[in-house]
DNA sequence: GTTTGTGAAACGATTCACAGCT
DNA sequence: AGCTGTGAATCGTTTCACAAAC
């Protein structure tokens, strides 16, 4: 497939999520005029972005709001679940692995590891903490399609080494350290620190 | 000033980080090469990043690690500390209250909130957790410079309305929504599901 | 000889504008 | 008449390439 932007996919997100609410309020059609005002964007920029899938509209009337969500569903790749294993069950892993909303779009927690003895057999959310120690022993029995990394920095790259070679195609990767995988497996971050960084920019330069 | 892309931004905080390693190791001069392989971008992106801000690099010899340091410090407004109020003091919220790695950064949480009056009045690292009632007689009080915004969905919207009328200038908004806010406030956005999407869209495109 | 700083060139993403359907 | 789909134009970012500094 050709190369969409991230900044594309992003969008569609977005675009997903608004259609879901429209679809609540039960309306049938809409425009991409309606839909880029709700997403802070352009009609423009919302064409486009769906030109690169196909064609979904009709011409004078706009987009069937069903139909729509069903194309967007498809294209990112939302029609099947996807088998988590959760990497680090401190506060923010253990919090991530409760998380409703991850579930509920398909995205299901099944395993959850931790380094520390103390940790290690605990629960949370009716799933025992693993030791990270039988992440080999783990995946090679039941693979995960997703790992979030939530490590500490000092052994986010060695763990993602790990993962990497029991075949994981996509991190998502919470330690504030940039990764390097291989060839075929992507990552994604979500760098607190960073954020934070970009507001006190923000802030400053005025 | 003159605008600054987000994406260079993004990649000081990263330079940022990479140069306290370097330094740590004990390193007195880098070169944008090196930076730039540390950070999977290229040494012209480096220089050019740079540049916006000033010349700070010696011809034929490279940068001062300690002095780029000083200076990266500076352009990110991280000379500072910054007061900063959580807003949800669920899982995710109060996790990220006890996140070590936001005080040393200096990034101090100094008030957090909830509505669920089971929650309210409990300890977060020492903080008491205050009825998000009181936001106002609050922050009247003792303004915060950032708001990370850890509510549910429905009510994010109109929380924000209330941190702009306080006068707060930046928030951090963990909530799955696209927030309005008037001209002068600065959002940036972690979207949980918005990432796994896009890791959905990655593993299934290809 | 090495590495910066920076215009110029190349590339990529967004916006424009309009022909083509409904 | 209204709204999509899309080439063309514009805008912004990244890369190139080289003169200037050390």
């Amino acid at each position: 497939m050709r190369k969409i932007a991230d900044s594309t996919v992003r969008r569609l997100s977005l675009y997903l999520r608004f259609l879901e609410e429209f679809a609540e309020q039960g309306m049938a059609t809409i425009s991409s005029e309606e839909l880029a005002s709700r997403g802070g964007t352009t009609s423009a920029q919302v064409r486009k972005d769906l030109s690169f899938f196909g064609s979904f509209g009709k011409r004078g009337l706009g987009y069937s709001v069903p139909e729509l969500l069903v194309r967007l569903r498809e294209i990112l790749g939302l029609g099947r679940s996807y088998r988590v294993a959760m990497i680090g069950a401190g506060k923010i892993g253990g919090a991530l692995a409760q998380y409703r909303g991850f579930r509920q779009r398909g995205f299901e927690t099944v395993l959850i590891y931790d380094r520390d003895p103390r940790i290690i057999g605990t629960q949370w959310n009716g799933l025992r903490v693993r030791d990270v120690a039988s992440l080999e022993e783990d995946l090679r029995r039941e693979p995960v399609d997703i790992a979030v990394l939530v490590t500490p920095a000092e052994v986010a790259q060695s763990v993602t080494d790990r993962l990497a070679h029991l075949g994981v195609k996509a991190i998502l990767n919470f330690a504030p350290v940039q990764l390097t995988v291989p060839e075929g497996v992507v990552v994604k971050n979500m760098n607190l620190a960073l954020e934070l960084e970009a507001l006190s920019f923000a802030l400053t330069n005025r």
